[in-house]
DNA sequence: TTCCATTGAATGGGTGATCCATTTAATAAT
DNA sequence: ATTATTAAATGGATCACCCATTCAATGGAA
């Protein structure tokens, strides 16, 4: 029974609603007007405000990564908004990679590490929508490798080269046993982690953005021609050899002949090849 | 009376209830086990299963920008779910920048041209999480910029020198008129002409990201002690005289060396400047 | 005592009905 | 022809529920 009698909202913290967000409301009510009153982009709604409020607390610090934030009936009762409301807010802030919504007794919102990965997600969106185009993003991959290239060549470690190397031998593997799809597989993380031994995360987050969609080309390729880059193994023990060396030239010159090795590869056929069936092509779940 | 009346949704649309993801439910139903059976990171919920299909209709291009998704109450009942999941959904989206939601008749959900600026949103709140550091920010920013000149004095056109050309003088206007913040103001539109006049908009895009947060320090610096770049306009004209020649190494190298002063300057009284400060600063809105 | 099954409360996930606010087109009045 | 009114469509928001999951507390069995 206590389930009904929870007294959270019954008509008094309702006291919000009556003063609401005018906003739009009389502006233009005197006689002299304006000529061109940009009308706001959109009216500011509540789930708006209440996602800014969160982000503000994150900005300031006193809320981090691991806190929980208050249940939601709680948290909307605070708000003086409808549980409905605070939860259009709260999947906002999920989708964002901000919060994570957890079930259960112990359950709640809790703020989250950042999710490098949001990034390319803004990356799928803005091809998605034209603002961007296949050509560009490759461009920029390019000139972003060589900036990763040299800066790795600098900042790598040990651990870096280690695992770079442990990832060539992967590759030589899937090759001697024709698993191309999983060669594919095993080239994104070759860039992921090209793109750590640079040894800074933004540079890393950005290099992540431009190579996901790019493997994603690749693979629909790899997967639908059968055809696949000849002597990768060979060049990646070239390339990490010149890394190893530290000697950035070398280095940033074999990367570059090899992204227009796979340029060229991908653009064979370039009927086969489209925007939707890339992104189309290895959802989340990516059933073979 | 008649608003009462509308027979919209009046009890028979509610078939596709009962039949409701069963998803979690009877997965370890059978008795033999695998011995780590790992569980999901999270439950399936509708409404991301609703973000994907509609992110799914972008990509393939049934979606495209312009376009009119249905009204939510007829959308609601096609995909089987309640009018809040759905809204749930919708709001995400629209954070995400793919949809603008608009009231009234002829109102709905609209797919919107890609909003670039959503690629700075993902770097504040990893700025905000603690992912990633001021000094990565910087060290990337700076990187990044260098690439940029580059790429513009290789690509920038007419139109590109004259929109700089605008710009720093009003920023030499600012000077005289020792209008500091409005000056940081016109910086930031500055480096926001540069990145188009490379050319490329995913590089463009990326140094929007990692050039606004620190816009907005340089802002709070201003703001608080009143001391400034010195002799900017004539930085400016000389580094816009070297695009002008398409003088690479030249412009590089005075990009190079304010964007060192700047950071030396940034860098005095560092008790003054904090993470905070910057973020909690210049809010949407940015009242004086 | 120890261990395991049961229970129940906390919490997010989801629904359906209802009302409000805004916007626009159609209609009526001037 | 112009202006005011009305009505419908649609998003914005609320309320009152109910379900599913999780986990700690409880209690009985070995």
């Amino acid at each position: 029974m206590s389930t009904k009698s929870s007294p959270q909202a019954p008509a008094s913290p309702r006291t919000a609603s009556p003063k609401r967000r005018s906003r739009t409301s009389d502006h233009r009510a005197a006689g002299s007007h304006a000529p061109l009153s940009f009308r706001p982009i959109h009216t500011r709604r509540a789930f708006e405000e209440i996602c800014e409020r969160i982000r503000e607390q994150l900005a300031l610090g006193v809320l981090k990564p691991g806190d929980k934030l208050p249940p939601e009936r709680d948290l909307a009762q605070q708000l003086g908004v409808s549980r409905n409301v605070l939860r259009e807010a709260l999947r906002s802030l999920e989708m964002a990679g901000v919060l994570r919504l957890q079930k259960g007794v112990k359950g709640g919102a809790f703020v989250q590490q950042g999710d490098t990965s949001r990034m390319n997600v803004v990356m799928r969106d803005m091809l998605s929508l034209g603002t961007i185009s296949i050509r560009e993003l490759s461009e920029a991959r390019v000139h972003v490798l060589d900036l990763v290239v040299r800066l790795a060549c600098v900042n790598a470690r040990q651990s870096d080269f280690e695992a770079l190397q442990a990832n060539v031998e992967r590759t030589e593997l899937f090759t001697r046993e024709g698993r191309l799809l999983e060669r594919v597989e095993c080239a994104r993380e070759f860039y992921k982690l090209l793109a750590v031994a640079c040894g800074n995360k933004v540079i890393a987050m950005i290099t992540d953005a431009v190579t996901e969609i790019h493997m994603r080309f690749v693979y629909a390729k790899v997967a639908s021609s059968g055809v696949a880059m000849a002597r990768l193994g060979e060049r990646r023990r070239q390339f990490l050899a010149a890394l190893r060396e530290r000697n950035t030239t070398a280095a940033a010159r074999l990367m570059r002949s090899h992204l227009a090795a796979v340029q060229k590869m991908l653009e064979q056929d370039p009927g086969a090849m489209s925007l939707q069936v890339a992104l189309a092509e290895m959802k989340p779940g990516m059933r073979r």
